[in-house]
RNA sequence: GCCGCGGUGGCGAAACUGGUAUACGCGCAGGACUUAAAAUCCUGUGGUCGUCAAUCCGACCGUGUGGGUCCGAUUCCCACCCGCGGCACCA
């Protein structure tokens, strides 16, 4: 085979099939020495494939575990897909095709494409989520969060689109409205599973403090606001009937409101409560309370048009602010005041109490609250300003720092420490309690999907009938107790709480499960759940999912009382799948599946298995391999799935199946790929392909330009004249080495009938010095970008290398062979199957039929398809080492400067560039720094040794 | 509004702890080779001005804007403008 010029569609898969063969990317997970676990973010296969803005992201990966291999480590690069859910669903539903249909077509192109892109994959782990064998330990976990009291049911408002009859998630909703149909949004409350993140939004939060903790700033700021932890108090406020006549002083009921500002609580003049608030809920509710009929139906009407409420109109609202008179008021003890309460939406039942205490002056929303009720303002915090004035507009409302006024034992003091005296002054008198809330809920498990695995749970009427739950009383109350260490909201949980009232909701709503009474988790050894294969699996948005239909499916013995009990009909949110995949990877064992001939799930399976003991991991590698020494993705998910998979992994570490309690050693986010400007996505019909690039350029030119285009973490926007220009650059290295290899073959004539042949002359001993030192630098620069995943910088430096070697041009047959090799060693983790096939060829000898490659018109080297002998790929070679004793140079140059201005530069030797007496020497031999010094007096003379001499006159 | 990231040539971008701004590449211009083109190679390439020209010489200006600290600032501090991403009536 005569190879002109660089022709990587000529050896790429090649090598792609010699490495698998040869299984040179998969690590003995049992016996390695040295293991690093190099993990990417496993992407979820849409049908379209990858596009480069994947690629990006993997072959940033590769490169770094390719980095790693070389410098001696046991690397293990595991690649999978994230099959299951709501993504993979929509678009099975777009196509009209069943999913599992699709999966498995989806499957085929994403791993041929990932098999194209070159990356050093531990090809026999794979996983995908749909599969039985993955998915039976999904469930498993969900078992053990229900065991450990950590998953329950509720009801809870979801996003339902009306048009599409279907349950959004949030991200599907965009302003409003549904990402699909652009139709107005409804929220309807369901019956939901979720699994109690917030008991450990603590732990959560206080680990990214740790120093072992590797994560960039960004990433943890990100998990920390996520959390959103705020330290505040509960202030009780008695409820009374009317502020006038002494029988109505007597006290109803209390409103908890939270605040992280009690300071200003001199000046409070009115409490709202939100509309789902119990307390509104008992105004229409006990007649005891003697409310007059107008203003209950007043109540009422409020109540149930805010409950209506769309989430569109409430944005169309803005910040309007609208309400109702409740005809009770709340007694603000530290005055004495009887402050008006209010029913308005602008108050969240689902942030701290669902109740605030209005201080119109110093908080902007309290403000317009104010204005359209005509409250009382008053001002008890003076700014920087030294306004003093009365706050009538909404300008001056006083927001920031200050000194308290008007505020009796606060006044004078600063906010914050006013803050702290009324917290203390408030927990002393019983009137407040100080609480620690958290932006963080609960996490929604369950949806009414068909594609994902489906919630291990059955409900028996019998037992729940008979109050028999899976937990033991004691069990429940110890739920319980830990249940409302973060939570405020279960003070409102009344005894009458089950009776339904006029809006369909219950107040238990809001408070805590009981002991899920009725409910049990399938027993582990019949897992796992199947998903019965469906030929009417879309969604209907009844409230249910479509798993409801299927009676021999929802038929099930109950685990307890072995009667016949319903199953759980929900299957798991996708974010449960993605959450412990990378614990799951090191322990895939090859076997045959036991599901093959069960149903249609045998189809999703490939010939792995699940390891035989009882844990969807191996103890011992898992003891070896994790946590996660690296972990690479995607910004858009540090928050959510980082969040996730750290709770998982810590309550799995809590129920004593693992013995660490954080995931990932270390994590990196990438940069995002765009393209013209714009996110690359179907909508905006601007997705770039790899395939094509490839199969123009090969694997290596765009994995390499990819890399080049700017800062790894910064991401870039893909233009395909950039590509051109990086295939250029790999031709010239081929034809470097390809001219030294033919060259140094004695065999032929290196030059002749080459037009333009010069004299073979040697290098000098200077020049090969020169090259030398070069050639340690590169090393040097290489290594370090590497290590901190500079990979634009790194190629740059190698490119600056091959521009040294191009210097010799007709003589490079002479220079050494290391020069070439340690080229190809640091061009190896970007450009793997040139290198390779270079490399080959280099230990070879490969013999050639002409040398004269660098010449125009040359005849052509040959490249033999010889069968490479095992374990000599460059890809298993150590990296290059440099020694520090070739990057000091003989010569610096040293900038002079006169008022720190650049006005020469003088060449001296290093020994002398350190002494600041010989650089002055130096520079005052130059005529142009004798000229800026002539007639100035020279006060000051700054040294940096090597660097600057700064004369100041 | 809050949080995070960014703003440097025609373009993608370098500059690591304050120390010669624009490395490396793309593009562009000119040249070599060629009948010609492609490919390849070489050279140049921040701006303005130096009362004609100047590739060789020199001056000044230049890292979003305005200030500050310093012998010296892309880098540190203060105030602001613009772009991108996330959250948002969060008490």
């Amino acid at each position: 085979m005569i190879v002109k010029k660089l022709d990587p569609l000529s050896f790429e898969k090649k090598w792609q099939k010699i490495w698998e063969e040869e299984g040179i990317y998969q690590p003995d997970l049992a016996g390695a020495g040295k293991p690093f676990y190099n993990l990417m973010m496993f992407p979820y296969p849409s049908a379209e494939g990858l596009h480069v803005g994947n690629m990006y992201a993997f072959t940033g990966v590769d490169i770094f575990g390719r980095f790693m291999r070389m410098k001696g480590y046991d690397v293990f690069e595991p690649i999978g897909l994230d099959g299951f859910g709501i993504h993979s669903e929509n678009y099975a539903l777009k196509i009209g095709k069943h999913p599992a249909e699709q999966a498995k077509v989806s499957e085929k192109n994403f791993y041929r494409q990932l098999k194209s892109i070159g990356n050093g994959f531990a090809w026999k782990n794979r996983l995908e989520t749909y599969d039985p064998d993955y998915y039976r330990w999904t469930q498993w976990l969900f078992v053990q969060m229900f065991k450990n009291g950590l998953a329950y049911k509720k009801k809870s408002p979801v996003n339902f689109c009306p048009s599409c009859k279907t349950v959004l998630s949030d991200e599907q909703v965009i302003d409003g409205m549904c990402e699909r149909c652009k139709s107005e949004v409804v929220k309807k409350q369901m019956e939901q599973w979720f699994f109690r993140i917030t008991r450990y939004a603590g732990k959560l939060l206080q680990n990214t403090f740790k120093q072992s903790f590797k994560w960039s700033d960004k990433v943890k700021i990100g998990q920390r606001n996520w959390i959103g932890k705020k330290e505040g108090i509960n202030i009780n406020y008695p409820i009374i009937a009317g502020p006038v006549s002494q029988e109505s002083q007597t006290t109803v009921d209390e409103i908890i409101c939270f605040t992280t500002r009690p300071d200003t609580n001199f000046g409070a003049t009115f409490v709202v409560i939100a509309p789902e608030h119990p307390f509104a809920e008992r105004l229409l509710s006990d007649n005891s309370l003697k409310l007059p009929k107008l203003l209950k139906s007043h109540i009422f009407d409020y109540v149930a048009t805010s409950r209506k409420k769309t989430s569109q109109e409430r944005i169309a609202e803005g910040r309007e602010k609208t309400g109702v008179f409740t005809g009770f008021y709340c007694v603000n003890q530290l005055t004495g005041y009887k402050m008006p309460l209010y029913i308005s939406d602008f108050v969240l039942m689902e942030f701290g109490t669902g109740a605030v205490v209005g201080v119109p002056g110093h908080d902007k929303r309290d403000f317009e609250f104010a204005k359209k009720f005509n409250l009382p303002v008053v001002r008890v915090v003076i700014g920087s300003d030294n306004d003093n004035s009365k706050i009538e507009k909404i300008g001056q409302v006083q927001e920031d720092e200050g000194k308290m006024v008007n505020s009796g034992f606060l006044d004078g003091l600063d906010i914050h420490k006013a803050t702290e005296k009324m917290m203390d002054f408030l927990t002393e008198k019983g009137w407040g309690k100080r609480v620690t809330t958290y932006r963080l809920r609960d996490w929604c498990i369950s949806r009414q999907r068909y594609w994902g695995a489906p919630i291990p749970m059955i409900y028996c009427q019998k037992c729940a009938s008979e109050e028999k739950s899976w937990f033991s009383a004691e069990e429940a109350e110890q739920n319980k107790i830990r249940n409302t260490k973060h939570e405020t909201r279960n003070k409102f949980k009344k005894q009458n709480s089950n009776d339904q009232n006029n809006f369909g909701f219950r107040i238990s709503d809001f408070g805590f499960p009981d002991r899920m009474a009725g409910w049990f988790p399938v027993p582990e050894k019949d897992l796992p759940v199947l998903l019965p294969d469906l030929s009417d699996w879309k969604p209907e948005g009844t409230g249910k999912g479509p798993l409801a239909k299927v009676q021999s499916f929802v038929t099930a013995k109950c685990p307890h009382c072995g009667g016949e009990a319903q199953r759980e009909t929900d299957v798991c949110d996708t974010f449960l799948d993605s959450s412990w995949y990378f614990l799951r990877y090191p322990s895939i064992k090859i076997q045959k599946s036991k599901f093959k001939s069960q149903n249609f799930n045998s189809k999703l399976k490939s010939e792995k298995n699940e390891i035989t003991n009882n844990l969807p991991w191996d103890k011992e590698i898992t003891k070896k391999w994790l946590p996660v020494s690296m972990y690479i993705g995607g910004a858009e998910h540090t928050v959510l799935h980082l969040l996730y998979s750290r709770f998982i992994t810590m309550a799995m570490h809590d129920f004593g199946f693992l013995d660490f309690e954080e995931p990932y050693r270390q994590f990196y986010a990438h940069g995002l790929i765009i393209a013209e400007g714009a996110k690359m996505s179907k909508s905006k019909g601007n997705i770039i392909g790899p395939d094509t690039y490839i199969n123009k350029y090969g694997a290596d030119a765009l994995r390499t330009y990819l890399m080049f285009l700017g800062p790894f973490d910064m991401g870039g926007d893909f233009r395909d004249t950039g590509i051109l220009g990086m295939h250029k650059f790999l031709k010239r290295v081929w034809k470097l080495v390809g001219d030294f290899i033919a060259k140094s073959d004695k065999t032929t004539s290196g030059v002749a009938g080459c037009s333009k042949a010069k004299a073979m002359t040697l290098p000098t001993v200077k020049e090969s010095e020169k090259l030398t030192r070069f050639m340690h630098r590169a090393i040097k620069e290489v290594t370090e970008d590497l290590e901190k995943l500079r990979y634009n910088t790194a190629i740059a430096h190698i490119m600056e290398y091959v521009n040294e070697i191009s210097n010799f041009e007709f003589r490079i047959s002479n220079l050494p062979k290391e020069v070439f090799q340690n080229l190809l060693l640091v061009l190896a983790p970007f450009a793997p199957h040139m290198t390779e096939e270079l490399w080959f060829r280099l230990q070879q000898g490969v013999k050639t039929t002409s040398g004269a490659a660098g010449c125009s018109g040359a005849k052509a080297m040959t490249l033999p398809m010889v069968k490479k002998p095992e374990n000599t790929s460059i890809h298993l070679h150590p990296w290059p080492s440099f020694d520090p004793k070739y990057l000091v140079e003989d010569e610096v140059v040293i900038a002079v400067q006169v008022n720190g201005k650049l006005r020469e530069t003088v060449k001296i030797s290093n020994l002398k560039s350190q002494i600041s007496k010989e650089a002055e020497k130096e520079a005052y031999k130059s005529e142009k720094v004798q000229k800026y010094l002539a007639g100035k007096t020279i006060r000051k003379v700054i040294f940096v040794p090597g660097k600057i001499l700064n004369f100041v006159v």
